[in-house]
DNA sequence: TCGTTAATTGACGAAATGATCAAAAAGAGA
DNA sequence: TCTCTTTTTGATCATTTCGTCAATTAACGA
């Protein structure tokens, strides 16, 4: 693995990490079919609008969501539809590992 | 945004978080087609045993490898073929992400 | 221009993460 | 049993991340 290669993973990685929150996954599935202000947002989260804005920073920052202004509100957006269909996979993981916890415990 | 939301989206962005790491990235698109043991994949990411070993139990808790002992070794797989797909995606958004850049630059 | 609304930014402390080293398991074979 | 090989685990420290507060920016209408 060369310096080429772990630079290019880093990219790609920094896209997973963006998604590897529950409030930025949350906010990724409520943008998933529509434009949403940060009010909007922060309503459907249920946390800080400061704690909010940093959240959406980041997932831009990543290319995952983009925004316009419209007047006082910041719109923001999904650009990554693909997103949506790969969560249907990672359900798949997390049934899979509820299942192997319950076989912990069964036996 | 309720508990019992906030707990399945946890569960889930545990399994993008377990992705988020140019290192666990790089395991994964090493093991999309076969079954490795840690030492071939100690040799591939180039890292010292230990550091990979705990990634690699960072990933099998999330439910994306498993891993069988065979004789020394212990060999891991993948477990979830559809994060190959979901790899295209990915390189659209970071494509996307250096025009951006692009676009800064040359105005 | 002033006041209001909407959102971002900076500073800070608490908590989590990541890399490294040494020590410990766990199986294979003499 | 002793030793070697392969892998995991524990301790430690530096770095990063997260959430909250206060301050700031930006646009709108009166």
């Amino acid at each position: 693995m060369d310096t080429r290669e772990r630079e290019r993973l880093k990219l790609k990685s920094d896209v997973f990490k963006a998604m590897g929150h529950p409030i930025r996954l949350g906010v990724v599935e409520f943008l998933h079919d529509r434009e949403m202000c940060v009010c909007d947002i922060v309503d459907h989260v249920g946390t800080g609008m400061s704690n909010v804005s940093k959240h959406l920073s980041i997932l831009k920052k990543a290319g995952i969501i983009a925004d316009r202004r419209d007047g006082l509100k910041i719109m923001y957006r999904l650009t990554m539809p693909c997103a949506v269909d790969f969560m249907k996979c990672v359900e798949g993981v997390v049934l899979g590992r509820l299942d192997d916890q319950r076989a912990l415990i069964t036996g």
